[in-house]
RNA sequence: GGACCCGUGGCGGAAUUGGUAUACGCAAGGGACUUAAAAUCCCUGGCCCAAAAGGCGUGUGGGUUCGAUUCCCACCGGGUCCACCA
């Protein structure tokens, strides 16, 4: 007896069907049309050599769910799917396996097509994109050359062509080369000298992003810090917009919150801080402190430098310290340091800048100044004005070296010791000592970030080359947009160096090229980008992928943008998420995207959990834990797998994989198999349902399209399994019933509804049918149990008719004999109805 | 140290957002069918009590309320992100 879903006979069937009706593809509409289609967007994936990962699938199921509702709902979906594929693990896969990462990468692909194409998503598949093909890549290489070309205009708040930028006189004066370096030094893909993250072990320069915590994200390995010329883009000028845009689209809280403070914006005041030798007298040097806290500048009892701040090597080279062994090897030791050494021992240690002293603007005295690695180099100024009674950094330095503390703001908040603040509460004494430090130029009302300018380059082989030319007369020489996309050469070895050189710069016979403008010989650029190029603008070329007079072509993203669903990991919200709303409103101030877009790419974010080895440890490969989508689709089908997936917890919660639970699911949808045997082989038992059944199945189809909705995916599933139980005791089942069922599980079981649904005699798809509607005269039912409490306990339940009166229920349970008993004669105070539900009588 | 989140049966988890706690599924025990097994079907199932009645129960202790898993306060435990950020 065949009892179960013979899944293997019917799967491959229905993807075969579904995509050579390409009843998925995604139709290209007027702008005018924009209402109706939906973009459904998962993180396109990273082809690693490991093949599909069960957590793969949990995120594309949720999506596929929705966007198949959508379809039914009648919306014009673009669900689509590509690969992320430039990057280093399957460059060191080359390189270990002596292989091109061209063909790694080919059959890495290949090898994720099939495994995806088995679990029978509804992806558009004439939308597949591949980053690292130079049909897609051109136009990374092409928006790069954008960003080299463009400026930021402080005045309109947005990036611009630098063309059109207006070049001071005193610059003109100094002649072309000093044009030159002025324009150099405004563009919003630039090249400067500056300290990175350097992951000795990966042989890779990373992007704060990458490094977050002294860690290589890739290998765990703790970075070094290395001065190198990057690429850089400068993200830290859509700073603002990055933080107040979140307010405009719909994302998780702890995504917005994650973004905002990694962006890191805080308000305060630069100030200026004199600096007098103690034997030349006053000194030309200004050091500039930034602080959020201008009110207690009257307690600012001396100065930190960062020990690499530049004015230590000027008072060094002038010889106005009086310590420099000390200092000097001071310095060395901080160097030495790693950030995660730092991390761990916070001990304050420093140095005092021996004849060096700073004027407190506020107070008028010198105060001494001090080198210590406890200030970054890298956040505000590089300098702090030290107040250690109303800072416990500054206090434990102070306690240290013995200096003095002063308070300047009493314990109920209000200003002391201060001057002209006296009296005033925190709030105000802060505006009026801005405006004071305003009026006497020594300061200045401003905003620091955290954020910094994006890392852009790369010293890796697999990666877009960055499309720059550097010429000796020239300078930076962008490669003409006709010479796009620029390939990567062949090349012999894919070895990262020491050095830090790219493998590229191997390759002379590709380095060596003639400067695009003068002619004369020049040089490539050697660094490639990171893999975060590709990914920061994909969404885009889904739009009209196969374009190749543009990335997109304005009208299909008039139509399709912006995304209304996004899924992704948590893992990227400081990365790829935080990267690709820069990218695009770079893209947007510059006009390469419509105004009808509007100014964010994604109205909705959401994010998948992880799925855990069984026990609720990670799965990996050393605990020999993983679970294999591949070994799962043999055994159950890809019905099952996706439904055990969405049933196996809340979406955004992390769920142990149980190999029980799958089981669960798949004797639910074999019972619903043998229930659509038995009602095929007998002459259908039409006739209507029973009252209860029909206020069941009413409330089924409201559940499951509102679960859907919310993105909840394991309630539905339950509601379903109700439902179903409740119909396998009926007597007669209307036809429209057992297809509304049908359809309320295609999206999650698509090949199992669709079977279904055909052997009803359908002839067209069950994904193109029309969702379900359910009836709101018919979500309640005729009677319902009242529920009786005395004091707050259920003493009592009877069945009455829905639309009894408030009277009626009182006097219902005022002759219950449960009531009554426990009343024990005592006299209700209160009697609360509670309409449908229950009723509570106190005493 | 800061921000955010979470604690419900043996397990994964529900609970209309202040209204019957433990839906649905797993595992377990008992039974039916079978020579037997698998599959399937039926029954039981928070704890205390022999059962009923009753009492106790959503990490702990308080509070608000006719009524609290839900709201408020404190504590305990776990997680995630950030972190010498001025």
């Amino acid at each position: 007896m065949a009892s179960g879903y013979p899944f293997q006979d019917i799967e491959k069937k229905w993807q075969d069907q579904w995509e050579k009706d390409g009843i998925y593809h995604a139709k290209d509409l007027p702008a005018s049309e924009k209402g109706r289609k939906f973009f459904g967007l998962i993180e396109f994936p990273y082809p690693s050599g490991d093949g599909l990962h069960v957590g793969h699938p949990r995120s594309y199921t949720a999506i596929d769910i929705v966007t198949r509702k959508q379809r039914m709902e009648g919306k014009d979906v673009l669900y689509p799917i590509g690969w992320d594929a430039f990057g280093l693990p399957t460059e060191n896969y080359a390189i270990k396996n002596k292989v091109k990462p061209q063909d790694a990468t080919k059959k890495n692909i290949g090898n994720f097509t099939r495994q995806i194409k088995s679990i029978g998503f509804g992806f558009d598949w004439s939308r597949e994109i591949d980053t690292t093909d130079p049909k897609y890549f051109k136009w990374t290489q092409w928006m790069f050359i954008q960003f080299f070309n463009a400026y930021f205009d402080d005045v309109e708040g947005r990036a611009r062509p630098i063309s059109q930028m207006a070049i001071p006189d005193v610059v003109r004066a100094h002649g072309d080369e000093a044009v030159r370096q002025y324009v150099d030094s405004k563009r919003m893909a630039y090249k400067a000298e500056s300290t990175i993250n350097w992951c000795p072990r990966c042989k890779i320069g990373l992007a704060n992003e990458e490094a977050q915590g002294g860690v290589c994200e890739r290998c765990g390995n703790s970075v070094e810090q290395r001065k190198k010329a990057q690429w850089m883009i400068r993200i830290t000028k859509y700073a603002d917009r990055l933080i107040d845009d979140l307010s405009h689209v719909d994302y998780l809280e702890k995504i917005a919150t994650q973004q905002i403070n990694w962006i890191g914006r805080s308000e305060g005041a630069y100030v200026d801080f004199g600096i007098e030798g103690e034997t030349r007298g006053q000194l030309a040097d200004i050091v500039t402190v930034f602080t959020t806290r201008p009110d207690t500048l009257f307690g600012a009892t001396y100065l930190v430098l960062a020990p690499e701040h530049p004015l230590i090597d000027t008072w060094l080279n002038e010889k106005d310290v009086h310590n420099a062994d000390e200092i000097l090897e001071y310095r060395k030791g901080t160097k030495l340091k790693s950030d995660l050494q730092r991390q761990e021992n916070k001990e304050k240690t420093g140095v005092e800048l021996k004849g060096i002293k700073a004027k407190n603007p506020a107070t008028g005295e010198l105060i001494s100044v001090w080198a210590a690695d406890y200030v970054l180099g890298g956040y505000g100024t590089g300098a702090i004005m030290a107040v250690p009674a109303h800072d416990e950094r500054d206090m434990e330095f102070a306690k240290a070296f013995g200096l003095e503390v002063r308070t300047v703001v009493s314990e109920e908040g209000v200003a002391v010791n201060s001057g002209l603040l006296d009296g005033l509460e925190t709030k105000d004494a802060k505006v009026k000592m801005i405006e004071w430090l305003e009026q006497n130029s020594v300061g200045q009302r401003m905003k620091t970030y955290r954020l910094r300018d994006w890392v852009f380059s790369r010293q890796r082989y697999w990666g877009e080359p960055i499309p720059i030319v550097i010429c000796k007369t020239c300078g930076y020489v962008p490669v003409p947009e006709a010479q796009l996309p620029l390939e990567l050469p062949p090349v012999e070895a894919y070895e990262p160096t020491d050095t830090g050189e790219s493998p590229l710069a191997a390759v002379r016979s590709w380095v060596e090229v003639a400067c695009p403008n003068c002619g004369k010989s020049a040089e490539r650029e050697t660094d490639t980008m990171p893999n975060w190029a590709g990914s920061s603008w994909y969404f885009l070329r889904y739009c009209d992928p196969h374009n190749d007079k543009a990335f997109a072509d304005p009208e299909k993203l008039k139509f399709w943008m912006p995304v209304d669903l996004y899924n992704g990991g948590m893992e990227h919200t400081t990365l790829h998420l935080l990267y690709s709303r820069f990218w695009y409103k770079l893209l947007f101030d510059l006009n390469h995207i419509p105004r009808e877009c509007g100014n964010e790419p994604y109205r909705k974010r959401r994010s998948h959990a992880m799925i855990l080895g069984e026990g609720g440890i990670k799965m990996s490969k050393s605990k020999g834990n993983v679970i294999n989508p591949d070994d799962m689709i043999v055994q159950y089908g890809a019905d099952v797998f996706r439904m055990y997936e969405m049933f196996i917890g809340p979406y955004d919660a992390d769920a142990p994989w149980d190999t029980n639970g799958i089981e669960g699911v798949k004797r639910f949808l074999d019972k619903i198999w043998r229930l659509a045997e038995v009602l095929s082989s007998e002459p259908w038992p039409e006739g209507p349902l029973t009252p209860e059944l029909e206020t069941l199945y009413h409330q089924t189809i409201k559940k499951v399209g509102e679960d859907i909705d919310a993105m909840h995916f394991n309630t539905p599933i339950s509601a379903l399994m109700i439902l179903v139980n409740g119909l396998s005791d009926a007597k007669t089942l209307p036809r429209h019933v057992a297809e509304g069922v049908l359809k309320l599980l295609a999206p999650f079981a698509p090949h199992f509804a669709e079977e279904l649904w055909a052997k009803m005699g359908n002839t067209t798809s069950i994904h193109l049918s029309a969702w379900p509607a359910y009836d709101p005269a018919k979500l309640v039912a005729s009677t319902f149990e009242l529920v009786i409490q005395v004091n707050g306990k259920v003493r009592d339940r009877i069945t009455v008719s829905s639309d009894i009166s408030e009277e009626e229920v009182k006097e219902k349970a005022m002759t219950s004999e449960k009531v009554i008993a426990q009343l024990d004669g005592k006299i209700p105070q209160k009697i609360v109805y509670v309409k449908g539900r229950l009723v509570s009588v106190s005493t």
